[in-house]
DNA sequence: ACAAAAGTGTTTACTATACACCCATGG
DNA sequence: CCATGGGTGTATAGTAAACACTTTTGT
């Protein structure tokens, strides 16, 4: 920062939050949006999002967004990236820092109180969304996808308790492909990440009942990437 | 974005721009800084940044902040991350969303005109900085050594022709640890990403004269991750 | 006893690493 | 002819991928 320093306020462009969380659901991925009340774009869905606070960081301000609009708490959260293209929001320039969540199946989500409607929508089958929300959760899914591979995120889209064939069920709709159930369980228990329990969950139907995992407190959550260079 | 429309002037933050520009200088690696002129902060070191303008991108804003204020240009930028905690700008409320770029050692930095001081600083013995900055530094250097291993944004901080010792050398300052000659050589070339040209440069003092490489426009920029699951 | 899902090892191909000597040039 | 940096190949270890049958449970 130099010597232009802090700009008038008639300069100041508006600044917001939106979220793009994603949730394993019917056997496919989904995103959480609300529809719009007000113009523009009335009725069309949108991303949870909103104006931070005065003294509120932008995380907490992401947490609290996601709260109050979708009563959604207590998940993973982290920032995606700002957009700020100038004619992005037709009132005038907004720049909106996004956030990317993932919940498990087990989260509720629920309107508070007024008569916003907030629902699961299935990636496949996405409506148009406000402003470049479309865009946003594009650009979300690249970035799931792509920590899915080399992080332990994935972990965060299942419940505390949770069997490896649900794991990898969840790894499969998230990238689309289908993989090999020795391998999957292989390094994913040589990679030390998750803990037994003695617990086990009957299978709806019939089947042997399959053991409960969870995911280990503290396990590394990067994995060490291929390198381009020796 | 819900019910609470934009917000009133009054209530809006401060947005700014701010870039953390690496190149390879001098067997070290380097950020470039400009000395603040003004309080707060007034004689401290600080990453070159300001304010965006009404109809500019935030990439725009960044590319025009980076030639006013260093006079560098034509290098390789992107968004970092957003900072907004309430209390990192002692005026008042400002949000910064930090870019990262890299030059090659033949890219000049200089004052735009003004008494603003601009100079390159290694990282080994980095002054305190102004606002938050040492913290973004920091970030941008976990990012840069982390893109460095598995994408070839290496190659930006080298100029349009280079032999693949300087190129090795460049990734060792960077990563900070040495590299084998015989496996750099092979991977890189194996990679596809490089082209030889038919000239040599002339070692300063003795030696066998080293072939000059350019980077192949249109090369992949990204290798497969080791994936942590199959 | 059968249907349905859980669980389990081995072989083969590929990729990564470690390592030492000859080559071309200028003084 | 020597000092300096450039350039090159191979053997070994480790990691990834492909692949099919047995076990446990409920009906």
């Amino acid at each position: 920062m130099t010597p232009s320093e802090i700009p008038l306020l008639l300069d100041r462009p508006a600044i917001t939050v939106d979220l793009v969380i994603f949730s394993v659901r019917d056997h496919d991925l989904n995103v959480l949006l609300v529809r719009r009340l007000e113009a523009p774009f009335r009725g069309r869905w949108a991303l949870p999002g909103g104006f931070g606070q005065p003294n509120e960081s932008l995380d907490d301000a992401a947490r609290r967004q996601l709260q109050e609009e979708t009563g959604v708490h207590d998940v993973y959260l982290e920032q995606l990236y700002t957009f700020g293209a100038p004619r992005r929001d037709p009132r005038g320039r907004v720049i909106s820092v996004a956030y990317f969540a993932l919940a498990a199946a087990t989260v509720n989500a629920q309107a508070n109180g007024g008569d916003v409607e907030v629902a699961w929508h299935s990636l496949t089958r996405l409506p148009e969304l406000a402003f470049d929300h479309g865009e946003i959760v594009r650009y979300a899914l690249q970035r799931l996808r792509y920590k899915l591979e080399y992080t332990s995120v994935g972990f965060e889209l299942l419940p505390n308790e949770f069997t490896l064939t649900e794991l990898q069920t969840a790894y499969e709709i998230v990238l689309g492909e289908k993989l090999d159930k020795r391998n999957f369980r292989r390094r994913i228990l040589d990679a030390g990440i998750l803990a037994e329990t003695s617990r086990y969950r009957e299978s709806d139907g019939q089947g042997r009942p399959a053991r409960l995992y969870r995911y280990k407190e503290n396990a590394v959550t990067e994995v060490k990437a291929r390198r381009l260079f020796p």
